[in-house]
DNA sequence: AAGGCTTTTTAACAAATGTTAAAAATGGAA
DNA sequence: TTCCATTTTTAACATTTGTTAAAAAGCCTT
């Protein structure tokens, strides 16, 4: 892992505000973060499950997985991180990774030491919730993808994720017109619904035979943005949280 | 909904103290707490999916279920809770629930204002990571059941969720010797575990064929823990935090 | 004890998805 | 360009799980 000290809090402070109001001392503060950046090649592991990290890690560029491994062998992709997400916030509180966190893509990665985030709840009440409310949209989309994978054919499924991946990219700027970076193998689709790679191609024929879709070269595109949302069963309400001056003022 | 006020922030406390020390300040603050209690019977709804409610719910007593409902009908249970529990503690960041509440037997919830949660995060940063923190095991508990949705089959799936019922009891001091109450009908561990009623009853018979559980009248009982583990794929690591002095010196 | 509702169990069959293996296509690296 | 590895696609077949319906058992109320 090659890293490097960067004075760079800007994105970090981008990805807060979108949490939660920040004021001039709090982007001080931020700003003042003793920050390195790593890069990780795709198929690389940037933490493990089991470990127990000094560091989050917030993604600036690139995709990742959070994954687990079963005893047979199997492994589930419990969620895909784009850039902006801080991924592994709950080592903070938890002792051991519960997941691995592995590059799809070439991935630039922001290294916040726990020490200095934990100076920065201690000073900041606003960005304590701020974290806490990164970790809530985790929850709230985890608990979509458990719906997703109990009830949902192969079909919804997939096309559920694609919305759900379309219009979190969106948030960031990083969809237009419903059109996207989803750098993924079929196979590791197929980890992350549950599905077999064989089931996961047959699924995608359906969804491009009926016009939904296109997905080449790690470029997706949706067709038909309403007919997709509908066919995946899809409903953006828990991806977003209450206004912040709801919760503090 | 019968509500009544109470001086009882006891049980309170004690949920908070196992997820972080409190000092006596803090404890105060919680005994002053205007606190109501609402009793449901079986199969009532306690929150809706889509309300914007203006306070949280602790479990006092009982057992209930998180659950979502699909386009097709179907309904999803992502998570069950027992006593301790504060099931929708994210209503305090997310505008709308995203899942719907229901006491699965007769069932004694606390009552807590948003404003008076807020006041208190605002006064104590323990308390604030104290919710923080149960939020962070709901989190945890729902990846793992993405794992188990996703990845196992029908067996370990449902042994899996037994042996995570029992050590959540058992750290509230409910099962006794492998041994707690999980009233909950076929119907409703299909709806949690993704499977239909035949096939979850397929499977308890194949698990008490083993001699591995016995769940009768609502009582659920593991005859070899260890086993049953094994079978289930079992790994408590997940329900656990780090130590509160790794967070807060 | 009888009646009626809910829950569990059984059975036969249907459908969705998994498995294995191989062929075709794709994309880098030399 | 060619080669090699990876990824996608196809095919045939196996298995798990779902569906429907009805019977049996359990449980609460009268």
């Amino acid at each position: 892992m090659v890293t490097s000290f960067v004075h760079g809090a800007g994105p970090l402070i981008r990805k807060l505000e979108r949490l939660i109001r920040l004021d001039d001392d709090e982007r001080r503060a931020l700003d003042q973060l003793p920050l390195r950046v790593a890069t990780f090649d795709p198929g690389q592991e940037i933490v493990r499950q089991g470990d127990k990290p000094q560091q989050c890690v917030a993604v600036l560029e690139g995709f990742c997985s959070a994954s687990k491994i079963v005893g047979d062998g199997g492994r589930q992709i419990v969620s895909f991180h784009i850039p902006g997400d801080i991924p592994d916030l709950q080592s903070l509180h938890v002792a051991e990774m519960d997941v691995s966190l592995t590059a799809l893509t070439q991935t630039r990665i922001l290294l916040i030491q726990h020490e200095d985030a934990r100076r920065l709840c201690a000073q900041s009440l606003r960005i304590t919730h701020a974290f806490w409310r990164e970790t809530l949209i985790a929850g709230a989309i985890a608990k979509e993808w458990v719906v997703n994978i109990g009830q949902r054919d192969a079909l919804t499924r997939v096309a559920h994720l694609f919305c759900e991946t379309i219009a979190r990219l969106d948030v960031v700027g990083l969809a237009d017109d419903y059109r996207c970076h989803f750098p993924v193998t079929q196979e590791k689709l197929g980890e992350a619904m549950g599905l077999s790679t064989v089931h996961i191609n047959r699924t995608l024929q359906e969804l491009r035979g009926r016009g939904l879709i296109s997905w080449e070269r790690g470029v997706l595109e949706a067709h038909r943005w309403e007919d997709l949302q509908q066919v995946g069963d899809f409903d953006p309400g828990y991806l977003s949280l209450a206004p912040d001056w709801v919760v503090l003022r």
